[in-house]
DNA sequence: CTAGGGTTAG
């Protein structure tokens, strides 16, 4: 019998499963019972459709995934990169990161590791999320490298997460300037200025934040219409209204769209201020760009009359909601 | 088949 050949049963089971995981249809109970029709008459071939079943359990519950795993490990299917990778997201998920380690020293002991980057990167979130983010620099900047695994932008973009988020935005803007001074082929892209920008505004650094907002402006990079609203909401938070209304107009400058949430931050930031002659500006403005306003602007336009005395006004508010369903 | 950023209130 030649080496190569796949029993037919086995060959129609994997090929309906990369089918069904692909049309979206393949729910945890469904992947459960393909996985032990699959294991029973899996092969080497059958790997890829394991991996489609890992994932969709693995998504769903990740301690599941881990057990899956195991499973597969006492066949004679051996797991791909790919396989390790999604094991190394299970185990993390499941609040192991030891088991994520281990996962991680297969990978090495296999020599997979010029080819897992993604399995890094399900490592190196675990790692911030513990904020052990200089540790994870220690990973992307020393360990990959010695791996021959070159960390790519999102290797980067998941340790600016873990600075801004354990307030060293100064590190992550340092971080930047190497990136851009090196011109390599990791520079900074849209996730990383956003990122590093809210950090930024989530510490109060107004001015810096504006003034990176500029730079990568100037770097050619195109902020989206999630970026915008972080920025304008950062910067109403902490009242530099004059700021917002500068990166709203780079936004129509640019034909980026404001949303709802853009103008619901501007009317936030100028009650808060008082402002109530910009706050119907901007409502005026809205319909203009298309936008109307939803259940939190009202909620926060009643806040501040009901606040203010002005109960009455708020209650018209109200009632015309209802009317507007 | 596995990876990264964000937003409006209370």
């Amino acid at each position: 019998m030649s080496r190569r050949f796949v029993p037919v049963d086995r060959r129609i089971l994997e090929r309906n499963i990369k089918a069904r995981y692909h049309a979206g249809d393949i729910g945890t109970e469904d992947a459960l019972n393909l996985f032990d029709e699959l294991i029973q008459v899996a092969g080497p071939s059958s790997v890829r459709a394991i991996n489609c079943l890992l994932t969709v359990v693995g998504s769903d519950c990740p301690a599941l995934g881990v057990s899956l795993f195991n499973r597969v490990a006492r066949t004679k299917v051996p797991p791909h990169n790919v396989t390790y990778g999604i094991l190394v997201d299970c185990c993390c998920r499941a609040g192991r990161l030891d088991l994520g380690h281990a996962a991680m020293g297969h990978v090495i002991k296999l020599g997979f590791t010029a080819e897992a980057i993604v399995n890094f990167s399900h490592l190196l979130k675990a790692i911030c999320a513990e904020k052990k983010t200089s540790y994870a620099m220690d990973i992307v900047l020393r360990i990959m490298p010695e791996f021959n695994c070159v960390p790519n932008i999102f290797s980067y973009n998941i340790l600016f997460k873990g600075l801004c988020n354990e307030k060293r935005s100064q590190e992550a803007l340092e971080l930047i300037q190497i990136m851009v001074e090196d011109g390599g082929c990791c520079r900074p892209d849209v996730v990383t200025y956003s990122t590093v920008i809210d950090g930024l505004l989530k510490e109060g650094e107004v001015d810096q934040a504006y003034r990176l907002f500029s730079e990568m402006l100037r770097q050619g990079v195109s902020p989206n219409i999630v970026t915008c609203n972080s920025i304008i909401s950062g910067m109403c938070k902490l009242h530099a209204m004059d700021k917002a209304e500068e990166v709203l107009q780079q936004m129509l400058d640019r034909r980026i769209l404001p949303d709802v949430t853009t103008y619901t931050s501007l009317i936030h930031g100028y009650y808060s201020l008082g402002q109530c002659e910009e706050v119907d500006r901007v409502f005026k403005e809205m319909p203009r760009n298309g936008v109307q306003p939803n259940i939190i602007t009202y909620s926060i336009q009643m806040d501040y009359l009901c606040k203010n005395g002005r109960c009455t006004e708020a209650r018209k508010i109200f009632d015309s909601m209802i009317s507007l369903g």
